[in-house]
DNA sequence: CGGTGTGAAATAATTCACAGCT
DNA sequence: AGCTGTGAATTATTTCACACCG
């Protein structure tokens, strides 16, 4: 699966790693980072200028020794009997989650969820901007749906270039959704937020992350399930 | 965490266990039981009556020896030299999940992401059914969506009952996501399907897994971002 | 062959526990 | 006292590798 580099020196030493040079971070701390980052912002919104790394893993359910691991991932020292600044805690998590730039984003496909999450509040506040919504029937072109027109696929093109779009999240019918989301990709999009219930294979040339309804529901059925 | 209970028989031997009965499923091999369940209903929706762990592996992404691992666990064997049966294994699935009853379910909450959810195709297939949608905003009782008329909150208690609903699906603002949660418990739901940008603290009264649309993208813009 | 099942090894993630700082 | 940082121990999960089966 990974790819691995050589790079020799011009002395007779040769050293060996895999790329990308390890990001070190493990998966389920970059997980946890954006549950931090929302307690900092929600919760301890004004007031405190510093918390212990007991109180954060309260706030999002965990132990405080896996709150002193995460952090420590990313380097953020906290200060022994007073615990860690709030304030350079954010920024360095907004700084690691890239979500201390601005990230423009188009919605592909205008049904329900589509729509929906045209009307979603919450996405403006956290760095993420969307710049147009996008349909393939006709009779959608031309709609405004919340203060954007909608446009036809052949637009993509153009708009990824001049909008600086990175993300394209994917909400059409899952029939059409492995065919959409390569001709995002070729417009050059490098995420995809997809919630079409089907696997997005996009052969390393984007990432793709799903949020799946069917799914999700079926894993809560299972707890519920099991609870007798 | 766990519970430990002691159980002595008439004889003079004392068997200690967990409870419950050690699920002994991984969790992380119960999220991908959803995945094959989908690639058997779809990908091999008719046509082929057996598959091997290898192909079962490429249709989600995965290596072939974890697929069997997996398989193992909710002990399904399959042939040597063949493979394994795929009405079976599909039925089993359904049968581990817990999708081979059904599901009543309400949505309360009927905002952009609630009407959304009541609009979306895939549920009524795969073993859930919504029967009720409420909301606690004046203006929207009474009003018809996905042909269900939006209720009063206050008759939640009567329509799990009535109907044996035991998930209900969170879609209200962040700010009375947990009030809302708590009356969804008190009138006996089991499992609770958020998606509110919040944590929701239920005290072990049920279970909750939650959609976190933020979340998920700023995932995204992390894998993006490290991609350079 | 083309497959499975499975111990054993490797890797990953979490929890413990405690020295040391303020 | 109240916390952090962190090795060591523990637990969980994945991968390997190979005997064995039809």
């Amino acid at each position: 699966m990974k790819d691995t580099r050589v790079c020799s020196s011009s002395a007779a030493r040769t050293y060996t790693f895999l790329v990308p040079p390890p990001s070190n971070i493990p998966r389920p701390t970059i997980k946890r980072l954006s549950l931090y980052l929302r307690s900092l912002e929600t919760d301890l919104a004004v007031g405190t200028s510093t918390v212990s790394s007991r109180q954060l893993g309260q706030l999002i359910g965990i132990t405080d020794a896996q709150v002193r691991k995460d952090l420590g991932n990313i380097r953020q020292r906290g200060q022994p009997g007073i615990g860690y600044r709030v304030d350079a805690l954010r920024a360095e998590l907004r700084r690691v989650l890239k979500t201390d730039r601005e990230w423009n984003a188009v919605v592909v496909g205008v049904g329900n969820i589509g729509s929906a999450i045209l009307h979603y509040p919450h996405f403006g506040s956290k760095g993420f901007r969307i710049v147009a919504a996008l349909d393939a029937s006709p009779h959608r072109i031309g709609q405004s749906i919340a203060a954007l027109q909608v446009q036809a696929m052949s637009e993509l093109p153009a708009i990824v270039v001049e909008r600086d779009v990175r993300i394209g999240i994917l909400a059409v019918p899952a029939e059409v959704a492995q065919n959409v989301a390569e001709e995002m990709i070729t417009a050059g999009i490098q995420g995809i937020l997809n919630f079409a219930p089907i696997r997005i294979d996009v052969g390393g040339e984007a990432e793709v992350t799903s949020v799946d309804l069917s799914r999700s529901l079926e894993q809560l059925a299972y707890q519920v399930g099991i609870a007798d």
